[in-house]
DNA sequence: AGACCGGGTGTTATCGATAACATTCCCGTT
DNA sequence: AACGGGAATGTTATCGATAACACCCGGTCT
């Protein structure tokens, strides 16, 4: 920075003020600046700003799982659009949300000083833990608790799951039966929520709730004991691989989708186009969120009283060939 | 730090040396200097460590596409990998792998001066970008050009593939098709070098090789062709999406696998062993990949003359139920 | 004309750590 | 008893940026 200055002719100041767009620099010395820091190739050292500013161009992300389809979709859009508002992000994935897991990678970023702080925090247990997070830490919960009292980007699980067992009631069909992620899952519970209140609202009858992980295995399992149970012709699962697991379930026992049995699933994985039959699944716009996460972030490190402090982002139904009406006999 | 170095009595530099584990201090003064770190719940600031010492404890990644399995997984392998030993990872997600793209990327990391950069460097158009990393920061490629003269760490792509072909031709298929991925990518070159090498020996015919890029719907795209062909009844394709494809084209077509037609991926993905039916394929270890990274790159920090400047993981076949005898008519 | 103001710039202090050097202390040697 | 040497510790300089303040200068107001 020193030999900019001594080339520019000027001081280390003025090329600090030209580096951060102060105001009062005349346009000339400006650009005689400019002109030195790209003829040195100079790049500011950012540890150096960030010791003396207590802020760093850093930000962290806490993710569970990130090899699922959602939460890597989430962590791409929003490393994207937050290195187009220059930052660079910092991940921290983690097994498990409980309590000294997620302290731990609190403070692995609170060690880097990160200037804020994104938090796929999608179970409910994970709420105590995350109280440990500085209040003076800019912070935004995707998928997070609503009732925390910080910033939260949400999708609208239950429009989603709404309209997902709409779709499936409108076909025809006399209920309809769901397979739920894991229950203390806020994306889960807002799905079975969706779901419940639609059939309540339909006069449906509300059958038993199954509820899983989120993987292909587990609804297969599920898939096998509804399979063998000839008055379920139409079931809602909570996300597009276990629709795979239940189709497969289905499949063995010889009922066929959507001749037999209406499946829709959730998310819209990229493969879900070429599942045997292609599935009708709810999509949810991540780019949407990652982007509304970071704006509420930058909102908050601006010190601005975020206008909105809870974004929700609506879904929406991608219609395909997994759903028909039920047969005369069923219905 | 002087908060600390008061509370336990001893200059700031002392309290400097034991949060270093310098030799030179006295275990009594030690266990002080630990009492008040924890008694003040002290953490020592990184962008002054960074500043006085020129390196971070972050380490870059630059990866393309993190929402495929493949580098959706080796990521938080890594990161976990880095997080035990310490580090941040900060990542760079690209689209494309072309000059400027990258050139961007690694620019935002040198910017946070990373310690270290990992590179998933999987397409050949990618090394003249590359080239443009500065020669003395710490780089490991993954899924590089063994050539580049960077240490590089890779999975055994020919081996997996000639596993995969071996497999099928045991089965007693007279030849075997093969779906690959963009040819550009090494992945997909070493695979098609191993399916291609793997006929040539066994004297078997070579038919001519489809390519496409990784996901189901280009799959699907092949496979419509594949199951117009009566004389195709073996089938190895370049990842799991790809089969999940051809798949479906082959079930519209009535060809069913494996009894008409055998099928084999490559990746493993968790669904695999739900698709209809369940894949034979080729498993990855990306957390052998990912820590035979991390640990060559630390190599590289510490400046030892890494011993082995590339290391090879070897994939392996899984076989479930896509895999069978041909029948007489086609044998 | 002199006081005042604000744009443009330079000077000095500061952030929180480590590096380099200085110092003290204790011990074993001769 | 004097001395050398290494272990343990303290002092000062330093990294590269921004913050706070001082300063100069030209124009406006009274």
């Amino acid at each position: 920075m020193t030999d900019v200055a001594r080339l520019a002719g000027v001081s280390h100041q003025t090329v600090s003020r030209v580096l951060n767009d102060h105001p009062n620099v005349k346009e000339q010395t400006r650009n005689r600046v400019r002109a030195a820091i790209a003829e040195l190739n100079y790049r500011p050292n950012r540890a150096a700003r960030a010791l003396v500013t207590g802020r760093s161009q850093l930000i962290g992300v806490v993710a569970r799982n990130s090899t699922l389809y959602g939460p890597a979709s989430m962590l791409t859009e929003f490393e994207q659009a937050a290195a187009d508002a220059g930052f660079a992000v910092s991940v921290g994935s983690v097994r498990e949300l409980d309590r000294s897991t997620i302290s731990a990678v609190v403070d692995r970023h609170l060690d880097q000083r990160v200037a804020g702080l994104v938090v796929i925090a999608n179970v409910a247990s994970a709420a105590e833990a995350l109280a440990e997070i500085p209040s003076d830490l800019p912070v935004v919960f995707i998928d997070g608790d609503p009732a925390s009292g910080r910033p939260v980007v949400t999708v609208d699980q239950v429009a989603g799951a709404r309209a997902a067992t709409r779709h499936l009631l409108d076909a025809g069909h006399e209920t309809v039966w769901h397979v739920s992620g894991p229950t203390d899952w806020f994306d889960s519970a807002g799905r079975i929520q969706g779901w419940r209140q639609t059939l309540e609202e339909a006069g449906a009858e509300v059958p038993p709730l199954l509820s899983a992980d989120w993987s292909a295995a587990e609804g297969y399992r599920a898939g096998q004991m509804l399979a063998r149970m000839p008055e379920v012709t139409a079931i809602f699962t909570a996300n597009d691989h276990l629709a795979l697991g239940i189709l497969r379930a289905l499949w063995e026992r010889g009922r066929r989708v959507p001749h037999d049995v209406s499946l829709v699933g959730f998310d819209d994985v990229p493969e879900a186009a070429f599942f045997i039959p292609p599935l009708t699944t709810v999509r949810q716009a991540f780019g949407d969120v990652a982007r509304a996460a970071l704006s509420l972030l930058l909102g908050q490190m601006r010190d601005e009283p975020g206008t909105a402090d809870h974004v929700v982002v609506p879904p929406r139904l991608v219609v395909r060939e997994s759903v028909g009406r039920p047969l005369p006999s069923a219905g």
